[in-house]
DNA sequence: TTGTAAGCGTTATCAC
DNA sequence: GTGATAACGCTTACAA
């Protein structure tokens, strides 16, 4: 069993008083070195182990950051990027001396109520939202209660009240199709996931700018948003493929998303890259795995993690410090995705 | 800013003792029904949300149970399985109203460090283990604090005092391996992760059964272990089927793994399932979009999860319960990385 | 059925 | 430097 060794029970042992003990826990330079040590000592001796609850309840301070996941309902939460952001934050969190409590729910309001008694239960000291998307309450809420928190995407609105960390996906959605252009691609589709998310959007629209700039019109029927990996999706790509002039190449807003693409272009008794060239994004950890391995825009999910946890602890520290919208560049990686067109 | 708003002001408010709306919270039947409704009304109007931290205080419960990932600077910490399982246990958790905390250290002893905090500190009621390998220290320590936990995966040992929520691997392997052979393949590699994972054990256990079963020797240079998905994977992968009679057909015990060592085949100019069959493991996502679909064990991650925080929940409503051993079925899924031997 | 008051294990504000 | 003592916000006997 747990027996729980308090304070009291050091001091006793210690022949101070239970705030002196605090003091040396919380090294207070008012402690003569001598009591520090024999304290030290006798805390080692019976194994004193502080209570969070009542420090937390004492001190106003949780020392845990809440982590925001999408509703796992949506696919997009079996993205490999989760586990991957998580342990990049996880590392930034640990170094910090911080836990990390975490909400998933099913559905939307399952996630807000969650967040609302992480936050008013005072259960966390900030949040990072993993995920960036139109109109989200949880966004809302946060900035109306004006709690610390760090966004990793970009923000629908409310921008300069809002610190986040994402990376410039205009730019490098446009510098992915102008490597397709460049390699002499004129007919480009675009496969895009969820239409409310910040990324699509921003994807989009730097497949659409690359375009503008290159003088070639943005088709319509170029452009689909697959919600689902596989069902749905396969139907819109075999419809795409099967146009009068069927782009050549595709840029692809998912690594998981390609992977489905790939398949369904193979099915179709296709080849990536020979007939038809594919640029996607993350750079997941399987995407060199992959037959053929993707040319794939790394986007650098260490520093987005890193970042924000940074950028949440700031903030946290101080209160007034001014949002700031942090941008983590990204590289294209060039495997075997991609060729000119035929 | 968050106002806080206590018992003591709903208290006031509502002209009862602070006791009386603890009670009210708590649900308690002894309090009238019509005391209950002005209470909770003025909860309501006043926007009230319990503290948890007093609560956690006050009643030595925390409503938390904490998840423990293998360390993430193991590339294991990368497989899809784990936000499977975050997602199935996030789903059975948020159903009993209990919060989730989690710990990934970067090493062995951060994780045991993180996990002795979380015990002996009160942040959580509970654990629940990710993964089972020998001679965890963590493991070790919960027995010893007799701190209610499940594992998922199989106990090295004292696996009398601990529940765990497992496949039978031993007879999955053993299946997946007969279901090659009764394709008529006789030279059957295996591929396992790290040496000292239970589920990597228990594979090649059940790998080595089949064989022996079908009178068919069981050579050490047909089973390999890569430790590192590609890099050294890859040279082992090789050098196996550069042996003077290769094997026609592989047990790859993970998903992943197989990505890698599909890529390796096709590297080496061989194809999958033409001159090489694989049968592996997990279902995992990507596993039906791969090139080709891989046939694969699927091991019930749904069932995984949600086993693990009833058994869990279970033995912290009941401390004396007896400890279980629960076992998940497994299910082959048929696709196509099988064929017939030339 | 409801109120009173002690206690959960800390931190923090005074004094000395 | 160190010691009392009052919070922190809640639960829970024990009274009434």
């Amino acid at each position: 069993m747990i027996v729980a060794v308090t304070i009291k029970d050091i001091a006793k042992a210690a022949n101070v008083a239970p705030s002196t003990v605090s003091r040396v826990i919380a090294d207070s330079p008012k402690i003569s070195p001598e009591t520090k040590r024999k304290v030290k000592e006798i805390m080692k001796e019976l194994g004193y182990h502080p209570n969070f609850n009542a420090r937390s309840l004492a001190s106003q301070s949780t020392q845990t950051i809440g982590l925001v996941f999408p509703n796992s309902g949506n696919i997009a939460f079996q993205n490999p990027f989760f586990s991957e952001v998580l342990r990049w934050i996880s590392e930034g969190v640990n170094e910090k001396h911080y836990a990390i409590q975490l909400t998933t729910g099913k559905t939307e309001e399952e996630i807000f109520d969650d967040v609302v008694k992480m936050v008013q239960g005072k259960r966390v000291d900030g949040i990072i939202l993993l995920y960036s998307k139109e109109n989200d309450s949880v966004i809302n809420y946060l900035c109306e209660k004006n709690f610390p928190f760090v966004l990793i995407g970009k923000p629908y609105h409310y921008s300069d009240l809002i610190t986040s960390v994402d990376n410039d996906n205009i730019l490098a959605a446009k510098e992915g199709t102008n490597y397709l252009l460049n390699l002499g691609h004129k007919r480009i589709g675009f496969i895009g996931g969820n239409k409310n998310l910040m990324v699509t959007k921003d994807r989009l629209l730097g497949y659409k700018w690359a375009l503008m700039e290159a003088d070639i019109d943005i088709r319509e029927d170029y452009i689909i948003h697959e919600e689902f990996l596989l069902q749905g999706g396969q139907e819109a790509v075999k419809e795409l493929l099967s146009l009068d002039e069927p782009p050549t190449a595709l840029l692809v807003v998912d690594d998981l998303m390609t992977l489905g693409v790939v398949r369904t272009i193979h099915d179709m008794n296709l080849k990536v890259p020979d007939d038809i060239s594919i640029v996607s994004f993350n750079n997941a950890l399987f995407s060199e795995l992959s037959n053929p391995p993707l040319t794939t825009i790394d986007i650098n999910i260490l520093g987005l993690g890193l970042e924000a946890v940074k950028g949440l602890i700031a903030s946290i520290d101080n209160p007034n410090e001014s949002k700031k919208r942090i941008i983590i560049p990204h590289t294209i990686i060039e495997r075997s995705s991609c060729a000119r067109p035929k």
